[in-house]
DNA sequence: GCTATGACCTAAT
DNA sequence: AATTAGGCCATAG
C-alpha cells in the first residue's frame, strides 16, 4: 500500500518547498523529485503558478536548472526574490544563484 | 478523453 | 543573446 495521504501532485509540491531549510534554494526538478515525479518540472512551475497558499510557500527558494529565477513571480518580481534570498544567505547574481553552493540538498 | 495553458529543459536557428 | 521548436508532465474546462 502507498503512504499517500494527498490528492493532487500540487499539494506534494507545495509540501516539498516548505520543506526547503533557508539559505538554501532547489530546483524545480528537484521539486518534483520529492513531490514523487521527477521531471514534472513543468507542473511544479505550474503549481507555484497558481501559488493558492501565498506567505506559506517559499517560492523564491525554488529556481530553475540553471540557478535562474522566474521572469514573473507572485511576489513583485525577481528583484523582490533578490532581497528574500540574500537576506537569507543566498548570494545571487542577478537572476541568477550559485546552485553548486547554495542549491539544497540532502545533509 | 481532448484541448489549452504554463514560473520547465534542451537543442537548434 | 534572443527566439523557435519539440519534449515532458499535471491541472482545469
Amino acid at each position: 500500500m502507498k503512504p499517500q495521504k494527498t490528492d493532487s501532485f500540487y499539494d506534494k509540491i507545495y509540501a516539498a518547498v516548505q520543506q526547503i531549510p533557508p539559505g538554501c534554494v532547489a530546483t524545480y526538478g528537484q521539486i518534483a523529485a520529492l513531490a514523487g515525479n521527477g521531471g514534472a518540472a513543468r507542473a511544479v512551475g505550474n503549481a507555484l503558478h497558481k501559488n493558492p497558499l501565498p506567505g506559506v510557500i517559499p517560492c523564491h527558494r525554488v529556481v530553475n536548472a540553471k540557478g535562474r529565477l522566474a521572469p514573473h513571480f507572485a511576489f513583485g518580481g525577481t528583484g523582490r526574490q533578490r532581497s528574500l534570498l540574500e537576506a537569507e544567505g543566498v548570494e545571487v547574481r542577478g537572476e541568477y544563484v550559485d546552485l553548486g553552493r547554495f542549491q539544497w540538498r540532502s545533509q
